[in-house]
DNA sequence: TATTGTTATACTCTATAACTATA
DNA sequence: TATAGTTATAGAGTATAACAATA
C-alpha cells in the first residue's frame, strides 16, 4: 500500500544576511518572550522536516502520541490537553482516522462520548515517530549538555504550568 | 483624537480540568520542542492581555522596537530579522502607518529601499510598551529566581542560534 | 440545564507568483 | 541580472455560533 506523503512548506527563515546581522536585536533578545518564540520556532521547523516522511504535523503527532499513551481518551480531553478548540480537532480526528492510524469507539459510561484508540498502523507510526523526535531533538539540543537540556525543560514547564 | 483599541481574542486555554489533569502528558512534557511550545504560548497569552491597550500584537511590537531601536531600518531588513515574507509585511507597516507611529522615508543611499522611521507618537508608544512588556514578563518569569531567568533566556538562544 | 461531538463559517496567519522600479 | 517593495491570491490555522444526542 502507498501512501501519499504530504508536504509541508514552512518560510525558509532567510539565514542572517549581511544586513540582519547589523540590526540591534538587543532589547527584543532580552525578553522571555521573544526567546521562547524563536526557539519553538526553529524546533518546529526541523519537526517538519524530519517527520514529513511519517505525513505528521507537530499537532498530529502529540494528538497520536496522546492516544497511544491514553487509549479510550476522548476528544474533549484532547482539546483540553492540547489548547485545541473541539470544532478544530474533528478534521484532525477524522483525517488520522481516514489514514487508518486510529478508531473512534463509543465510550463505555458517557453516551456522548467517543474513545480514540489506535490501529495496529497507529501504534507502529508513533512507535517510529516518537524515535524519530528524540533524534531530532538531540540534534536542536546539541549545543546543550544534557544538564543544560534538562534545566531548559524545567524552567520552561515552570512558566506555562504556574 | 481618539484611538480604536483593538481587540485580541484568543482561545482561553481550558484550565487543567479533572478530565485533563488525568492525562498522561509524560512523553510529550520530555520534548524540548512541547516545552518551548506551550511556554510561548503562555507568554503571548499573557503579552495579548496585557498590551492589547496599545492596540499591539507580538509582531506590531517586535517590529516597533526593532525600528525604534535601528532608525532608517528596511522592510527587507525587517523580514530578515523577524522571519516574515515580505508580502506580509507590506500590510503591517501601511497599517502602523496609518496610525500614524511610523513614517516612510526614501532610503539615502538605495533608491529602491524605504527607510522606517518612528513618529513622536510612535516613539512615545514604544517606550510606554516597552516598559509594559518588562512588567508582563516580570509577572511570568515570577516562578523563577533572576539567575534561572538569565539561564533560561541563555540556552534558548543557543537553540535557536546554533 | 449542561456537555460531547459536530457543521458551518469567518477571520487571521503564512505562503507563492508575478509585477515595477532601481541596483 | 538581481533586489526592494508591492499586489493578488491561495492555503493553513484559529475563532464563534448553533445544532442533535446524551448526561
Amino acid at each position: 500500500m502507498t501512501r501519499r506523503i504530504r508536504t509541508f512548506s514552512r518560510q525558509t527563515a532567510d539565514l542572517p544576511s549581511r544586513e540582519a546581522a547589523a540590526v540591534d536585536t538587543t532589547f527584543l533578545e532580552s525578553l522571555l518572550g521573544y526567546n521562547a518564540r524563536r526557539a519553538a520556532l526553529t524546533i518546529i521547523e526541523v519537526f517538519l522536516d524530519r517527520m514529513s516522511i511519517y505525513g505528521l504535523r507537530p499537532v498530529d503527532f502529540s494528538l497520536l502520541s496522546l492516544v497511544a499513551h491514553n487509549p479510550g481518551i476522548t476528544s474533549r480531553q484532547l482539546c483540553a490537553t492540547l489548547g485545541i478548540l473541539p470544532p478544530n480537532l474533528v478534521k484532525l480526528v477524522a483525517d488520522l482516522d481516514k489514514r487508518g492510524l486510529l478508531q473512534r469507539k463509543p465510550h463505555p459510561t458517557d453516551g456522548r462520548a467517543l474513545g480514540l484508540h489506535l490501529t495496529v498502523d497507529g501504534r507502529k507510526m508513533v512507535r517510529e515517530a516518537e524515535a524519530t523526535v528524540r533524534e531530532l531533538e538531540d540534534g536542536v539540543a546539541a549545543p546543550l549538555t544534557p544538564e543544560e537540556r534538562e534545566i531548559l525543560m524545567t524552567l520552561l514547564r515552570k512558566i506555562y504550568k504556574q
